[in-house]
RNA sequence: GCUCCGCUGGUGUAGUCCGGCCAAUCAUAUUGCCCUCUCGAGGCAAUGACGGGGGUUCAAAUCCCCCGCGGAGCACCA
């Protein structure tokens, strides 16, 4: 028994429709692992692994991956949908991949074949998409069942430029529907397949393979984009050949993040392979793998997906929700360090040698810092007032500006006192010092680029860590030596 | 050209199926104030939307029609 009254928790999903004609509730995230999961493809995970878990059911993650020329598969990918499943907070409680079922898709291909429901085609492409925009059938779709069966065989052996035609009605108002292919010939030779390599030569095209597993393991519930709108009108005439029931389908609309553009997989790993990023966990790229990079929380990045819902307009989504998210996780735990960009050396006339104690948290009471501090400092170019104007720095005294101009400005120790912030035009800025071993040379890698300065020595301990630099942001220590940084927000 | 879909503030979302309690929810963003030795956090407040036009109705974001704008598919890609 199913229970599908699952009161609307606050933010939970719309209820999937139907819910209640299935014993169990049964979904599927299908991605091709032509390269690591990107914003989008989480935006298939989480919802996938809500519903799922929102009525007890199961999650299948079935690879797509029936394209080696033109989306080829990576062969690091597969692990990588697993890592980052999990790191988003998914069950996966199956998976599949559609290399390893070729046999199945063939049986049901000739099955196919032995209903009627199927014709091999020799056409060239365009030849039959001009027959198809008129609405008239190809001589090959006369073909009888035995011919067929001789035909698709010699697809496996040395036929080329053939197909397997679904025959559907060549005069569907919906030309997307006309007869469409179920398989053709791949030149394993030259794009060999990552995992079966050059095994097998006839591979099914998405609807079919889709259409398949979907009834063959069981889905009860699709979500796709609405870019794969016709696929229903298309995959039920091959339901309808088997005599089986389609599954509920919801549709969702193209998201494009806002920071990032519309990068599709194909096109990052051109870039990517022509160098313009290292990676694809380069902190420019909108991978899943490069958010938790640069410090992102599975939550946080769960969160902000799962609130936009399965409308059907497409969505402009903006990282800031994301960002948002994570503040809330990561603000109590993050320890505060300084990191001064374009750092200036500057020099403190009348210093005393003193030690500052910032404390590592504001709220939480965790201890503090120790910085050595006697008569150079160096403070972000930005920060430094005119002439005459004087700063805070944060945990350590007062300055006032004596001069700016020249290799190293001058600032004069005017105390300690606190209430010199309340009188307004002080700011209060981060700063470190400029004694030996109390500040490292550190990179801090953000979407726009490469920042350089220095960190407080006392931040080598965080590696791995989510920090915040005080006024600057919060980023993941990757590496100490060199002292590396992913930028995560503000 | 043929099929099909969408349209609520800057962004996302609730409400649309079953018209009234919607002078429209929540979040994000922005701004201001308070607090704070961070431009973070916290508190308070403000800003800002039913694409347009007709119609039905006592009553329309919700129903109907037309228009506009945006998007998708018509691949031997997924």
């Amino acid at each position: 028994m199913l229970e599908e009254d699952e009161e609307e928790e606050d933010d939970s999903l719309p209820e999937l429709p139907a819910a209640d004609e299935y014993d169990e509730i049964v979904m599927r995230f299908a991605p091709n692992p032509n390269g690591p999961p990107t914003i989008g493809s989480a935006r298939g995970i989480v919802v996938n692994d809500e519903y799922v878990r929102e009525y007890d059911g199961r999650l299948v993650l079935r690879f797509d991956d029936t394209d080696a020329v033109n989306k080829p598969p990576q062969k690091e990918a597969y692990v990588w949908y697993e890592e980052d499943a999990e790191w988003l907070g998914a069950e996966v409680h199956e998976t599949y991949r559609a290399s390893d079922r070729l046999e199945t898709y063939y049986e049901h291909g000739r099955a196919l074949i032995k209903e009627e429901a199927a014709y091999v085609c020799d056409c060239p492409g365009d030849d039959f998409s001009e027959k198809k925009a008129a609405g008239e059938a190809c001589p090959h779709r006369g073909r009888n069942v035995q011919e067929n069966l001789e035909a698709w065989e010699a697809m496996h052996d040395d036929a080329t430029d053939t197909v397997l035609r679904v025959k559907t009605d060549i005069e569907h108002k919906n030309p997307a529907l006309r007869d469409w292919v179920a398989f053709r010939i791949v030149d394993v030779e030259t794009h060999p397949h990552p995992l079966t390599g050059d095994e097998y030569r006839v591979w099914p095209m998405l609807d079919f393979q889709s259409a398949v597993d979907d009834h063959l393991l069981g889905t009860t519930h699709i979500i796709r984009g609405k870019d794969l709108r016709d696929s229903e009108g298309r995959q039920k005439y091959v339901y309808d050949a088997f005599g089986w029931d389609y599954p509920e389908v919801l549709h969702w609309g193209r998201i494009s993040v806002e920071e990032y553009g519309t990068l599709s997989t194909s096109s990052l790993a051109e870039a990517i392979e022509a160098g313009e990023y290292e990676g694809w966990d380069d902190p420019r790229v909108p991978t899943v793998r490069a958010l938790r990079r640069r410090g992102v929380q599975g939550d946080a990045l769960r969160d902000a997906l799962l609130e936009l819902g399965v409308s059907e307009s497409d969505i402009e989504f903006s990282m800031e929700h994301v960002y948002s998210a994570n503040r809330a996780l990561v603000d109590d735990s993050a320890n505060r360090y300084f990191f001064v960009r374009n750092p200036v050396r500057v020099e403190v006339e009348d210093a005393p040698s003193v030690v500052a104690r910032p404390p590592l948290h504001p709220d939480e009471d965790r201890g503090e810092r120790e910085i050595n501090v006697d008569d150079e400092i160096y403070l972000e170019a930005d920060d430094i007032p005119d002439e005459g104007g004087r700063l805070r720095l944060k945990s350590l005294y007062n300055v006032e500006v004596v001069s700016r101009d020249g290799d190293v400005p001058v600032v004069r120790h005017i105390g300690d006192d606190l209430s010199l912030v309340r009188e307004g035009d002080v700011s209060v800025v981060h700063w470190l010092s400029a004694n030996d071993g109390e500040s490292v040379e550190a990179t801090l890698r953000t979407p726009s680029g490469d920042e350089t300065g220095v960190v407080e020595a006392a931040a080598r301990d965080e590696e791995g860590e989510v920090v915040q630099f005080e006024r600057v942001g919060f980023a993941r220590v990757e590496t100490t030596e060199p002292f590396v940084a992913f930028f995560a927000h503000r």
